[in-house]
DNA sequence: CTGAAAGCGCTTACAG
DNA sequence: CTGAAAGCGCTTACAG
């Protein structure tokens, strides 16, 4: 994945790779054994570079001279604690560079301090966006943030990955914009400290666990009107899949079309995939009334573009294509791509925000502000041909 | 980001978001309690929903009637054990659901049964890729994966990194396609197991730590030399980041230049972006001379192609340009990119099994066969336009 | 092959 | 405001 430098080795040989495996094997007999018990001889030579036994709570309350109660206090931040003992204390850890056992923490039974993700997906652009907010709220306040893929809605496999998730100790965030993630959400039982990224506001099953979504349906709404405002006579619409029977993305195209008087096409249904965008645009391309489409993603607006392209259908000039997310790319996409930014990151940052403020009332009061969609302008929309107009120079 | 449904609900409503908002205010006061000690009151009543407290490995004992360390043998896959206990203790386990608890079992000393992978992107499509690799054998085998990104190369920041991922009883994959992750993987401390996923195959510094990698060097070979065979007089290289001073990327392309006797153009150095690739493709295109570009990755060749675009350099009649990785979205660009495949999944995997056959003697034997890279030849590269060819209809 | 002991590093109540 | 106790659920040795 990575290049550099500018000297050039010895030439490649088609022994490397093997030679790399069997270095491979090398080093991985020569790791060294789990750093074991301490040899009782009286020794006293240089002592071996062994992962140190990690300083303990104990140790930091000898250098500061208290209890390790106190100790436990300091670093959980309660109050009832003479400010000149903390200063020892804090003292004490930064110079033995104490760090809490986060295993024994969570033994213990004290409040969590990580977090694992379970998610669908982790490749796909709001998936992978909105794990890197919650990666980056979480390393900033000192959680672990862990990642766990449900690959299927079957209730089996939702059960066993929720189980295996929910560790005392632990919170959870789950990310429920499709039919997997909302089974997830309903099999989280109640008590466990948990937040979700949700498309649609959620009823009863979403009972004590607090979520935040992106207002899809407005997005959606801006969208599709621009489109309308640019003198299509109507937005076709190839939509991602849903959680829900009451998909917001649909609703506010849909809602908009009507508020327009404009004739509501038949949406067409596909996947999160350029390959099932491109399917879709086939189906489009070979419609001639079609001018302008929306859709779910912007992965899927390009799979329609290159659809339309094969089909000698010229991007914008025969026909007009909107994403939703502003993908980093789609900005270098030609034509470039106009689109709906979501910002995924700071929705994932805000869920965050949310479960903590679950975990530690302390943390409750923050409030981070909640991302507003925007539609971004680019070139791959424009006005509709017009009738009969001729072909010249594709 | 999702959508779904055929139902319009109320129109959109510009106090929706705050009613979100005022929601999640409610549903945060209204989470229950973490479930607390056990009411002494005499009361048979119907036990209340709560998260129960989680069978443990005494439970289980009593169940089968066997002690608790018989117990944790079994689910250790310790040899010694009757089979006909073994089957009892396992039927109990079924029954009562049980799951060990990862937190008691990492303070106790046991195996890791966790991963973190330190990364410095989780965003980009290798690093992606990788993850979901990781996670994919992680999750097959009962691991826990969590994910921390190091965000600079500097030593305080990566020493924190490292010293918040190595808790006791977990185990560390550090990805060093570049300086900050080379930085990482010299850091950890010797008896932490871990494996890597590197750029270029390490000397001391990756002493007791096994690494996979793919063989780029070879790979930028074939790339360059499939644009040479196409009739190009040399071959541009735009650059990623890299890791060390002597990238395999880069290597591969001059010595594949060199070994044919062209020209060696200086490589034009970029970042990941395809913001980057764009600027280096303003550059480039202002060359006339540049006929052949093999760019680091595929986001960077987007970049160059839309920089040649707006310069009026028409892919590939004026210009070829080749990317890297195959990203699931290059098949889809128009011209389709051409670009060399490379299975960060596969590799992913691979030095997951790396880690477990440290951490598990039992596991050590598995192989996995390790990912070969390979030219996907698609429509961004051709032959050289012929001199003073003439410009019709862009 | 299986049981009884000690302890991993912390955190909660409980006492002062 | 601070100390002494008990225990979270497991795993290692150690004994039989």
């Amino acid at each position: 994945m990575v290049v550099t430098g500018h000297t050039s080795g010895p030439d490649p040989d088609p022994a490397t790779v093997a030679a790399g495996e069997d270095e491979v094997r090398a080093r991985q007999t020569a790791v060294s054994p789990a750093a074991g018990g301490e040899a009782g001889s009286g020794q006293v030579a240089a002592r071996p570079a062994r992962a140190s036994r990690s300083v303990s709570i104990r140790d930091v309350a000898a250098a500061a001279s208290v209890s390790y109660q106190t100790v436990s206090r300091v670093i959980n931040g309660h109050p009832s604690v003479k400010l000149s003992t903390r200063e020892q204390v804090l003292a004490a850890i930064d110079d033995l560079g104490f760090r809490p056992n986060r295993a024994a923490r969570a033994l213990a039974g004290g409040p969590a301090h990580s977090v694992t993700v379970l998610t669908p997906n982790t490749t796909l652009y709001g998936y992978t966006a909105a794990l890197q907010g919650i990666e980056e709220a979480g390393r900033a306040t000192g959680f672990a943030v862990g990642v766990r893929v449900v690959e299927s809605a079957a209730p089996p496999e939702v059960r066993d990955a929720v189980a295996r998730a929910v560790e005392p100790g632990g919170a959870l965030i789950v990310i429920a914009y499709d039919k997997a993630g909302t089974e997830v959400l309903a099999a989280v039982p109640p008590g466990v400290p948990m937040a979700a990224m949700v498309e649609t506001p959620v009823g009863d099953e979403g009972r004590g666990k607090p979520w935040v979504w992106a207002d899809d349906r407005k997005a959606a709404g801006d969208a599709a009107r621009y489109l309308l405002g640019l003198g299509h006579r109507t937005v076709h619409y190839v939509s991602i899949p849903s959680s829900t029977d009451t998909s917001q993305r649909m609703a506010g195209w849909r809602a908009a079309l009507e508020a327009a008087g404009a004739p509501v096409p038949e949406p067409v249904q596909a996947g999160w995939s350029p390959r099932s965008g491109f399917q879709a645009g086939q189906v489009l391309a070979a419609d001639p009334g079609v001018t302008a489409v929306l859709c779910g993603n912007d992965d899927l607006a390009l799979g329609v573009i290159r659809a339309m392209h094969k089909a000698g259908r010229v991007i914008p000039r025969d026909v007009s294509v909107v994403g939703f997310d502003d993908t980093p790319l789609s900005e270098f996409y030609t034509p470039a791509l106009t689109t709906v930014r979501l910002d995924f990151t700071g929705l994932g940052r805000l869920c965050f925000t949310l479960l903590r403020g679950l975990v530690d009332p302390k943390a409750a009061g923050e409030r981070a502000p909640w991302p507003e969609p925007e539609l971004i302008v680019r070139e791959s929309a424009g006005p509709p041909p017009r009738q009969g107009g001729g072909t010249r120079c594709t």
